[in-house]
DNA sequence: ACTTTTAGTTACATAAACGTTACTGCCAAT
DNA sequence: ATTGGCAGTAACGTTTATGTAACTAAAAGT
């Protein structure tokens, strides 16, 4: 997420987007909602998501302290994260898009076949 | 926002976020719930935004089928944006993202400050 | 001794996203 | 004749975001 110029934005919907406007962060959040989950469970659960990119979201959501890491100190290791309080409050508006994707999907898609765009295809 | 790879996805908020997961839709699309408005509006109503990224983000939400463009053919030009259908449907996402980031803000400056992160500044 | 497991990190590379500046066409007003 | 307003577009450059592959530690299992 190329970051806001920061100064005066009164939007709320600016700082929203500030805090979980990258492109995995509402995905990630959405998977802590039923409670703490591992790195490496995320990971499955999240197949299109690189390890290193994963981490770096999940470091992002903890400094912003939507997310609280507890690190286990264990061999093998063992990290789980989990929703904080602040965390918490994300909650409606990863339900919104949850309920959104389900019918979005259908309709745009239906939408593209009676409006086509430009067809980049090799005939 | 970079691509998701197509294939197989069932979670719905990727679905989401392939819709709406650029850094400036949601706020365009918040400018839009009250009805149409011109571009030359928008563009006031989001300062930081360049008119370039406007047009684009504006294309491809019409190519979604998210916003309706109604053109006039008039001189000076007269162009405005409004939700369609499909788009209104986005409107309990950013009603979510409008009361969260009225909240978050100060709940992560307040966070930051008891938890600060590595101090960049030059003394 | 070797492999497995977990949660990463490091180095490197590419692709999107985003931005700036300058430019267009057309009519009306000055 | 020149200027101003509107809704862009074109060319170009920068910056993030994201990706891949290889590597680490330390204990337990075989």
């Amino acid at each position: 997420m190329k970051k806001f110029k920061e100064h005066t934005s009164t939007c709320p919907i600016v700082h929203t987007m500030t805090y979980i406007g990258g492109k995995w962060k509402p995905i990630i959040l959405g998977r802590l909602v039923n409670g703490a989950v591992r790195f490496g469970k995320l990971a499955v659960q999240i197949p299109d998501i690189s390890r290193k990119i994963l981490t770096e979201q999940l470091k992002e959501l903890e400094e912003d302290g939507l997310i609280i890491r507890h690190s286990y100190n264990e061999k093998p290791p063992r990290v789980e994260y989990e929703l904080s309080g602040i965390g918490q409050t994300v909650i409606p508006v990863l339900m919104a898009m949850t309920e959104l994707g389900a019918q979005m999907h259908d309709a745009i898609t239906k939408h593209k076949r009676s409006v086509p765009g430009k067809d980049h295809s090799i005939h």
